[in-house]
DNA sequence: TGCGAATGTGAAGTAATGGGTTACATTATG
DNA sequence: CATAATGTAACCCATTACTTCACATTCGCA
């Protein structure tokens, strides 16, 4: 397998924003002080210049409760992945042939 | 939902070593210097002193064909997910309640 | 139209992460 | 025993994840 999106998917940010906050009606400044962390980091996530730590998983599951940790986390890692592949590529890692058994 | 394990998920380094390296009879020299980084890099992940970060993920897998980044991700999500709840809980952050339609 | 609230974002500071090199002590092993 | 492999400490550096404060812009609306 090993294969690459063509894309890059959709950042956790968007549909954060998008599926939630808009969607209920909820500010950015509301929804930060809710959650526990600064505006700011809420508006770089939703913006897309943050990535979604795992602590901010947790919190976003806690306020959110029809959305869970993993979810938020594995959004994320879709973007990771798909910048790391970028990152590595060039770089190329062959396999371990083993002449197994 | 939201539970949390009680004790802390395998670590993707201990899966790495036992697995794999072991295994296969690979050393932490000759695979670090294979996927492209410092043997202390690869020493750190499987004495799970260090996280598998996106990039190293990748790396793994073109080296290990049966196993695939996501894999490797999906371990350390585990990992951080249980470190975030921990941190997170004292903290608590309540759900919206949104008298939803 | 005008004003207050909400938002995006730059600057600057702090703490933690991720990685590299070098060096050294320990552990295995041929 | 002698050599190789490993763990890890010290140190360096760049980047990330947050914060607060400040400021400019943009919304929403009476």
């Amino acid at each position: 397998m090993m294969q690459q999106r063509s894309r890059r998917p959709t950042h956790p940010g968007a549909i954060l924003k998008e599926l939630y906050l808009n969607e209920l009606g909820i500010g950015v400044s509301e929804f930060a002080e809710h959650v526990g962390v600064s505006r700011k980091t809420v508006s770089a996530v939703i913006n897309e210049h943050a990535r979604v730590t795992p602590e901010l998983a947790v919190r976003f599951a806690l306020a959110l409760p029809t959305t869970s940790a993993e979810m938020w986390l594995n959004l994320q890692r879709e973007c990771d992945l798909f910048d790391a592949f970028q990152a590595v590529s060039p770089t190329a890692v062959r396999p371990f042939i083993m002449a197994m058994a």
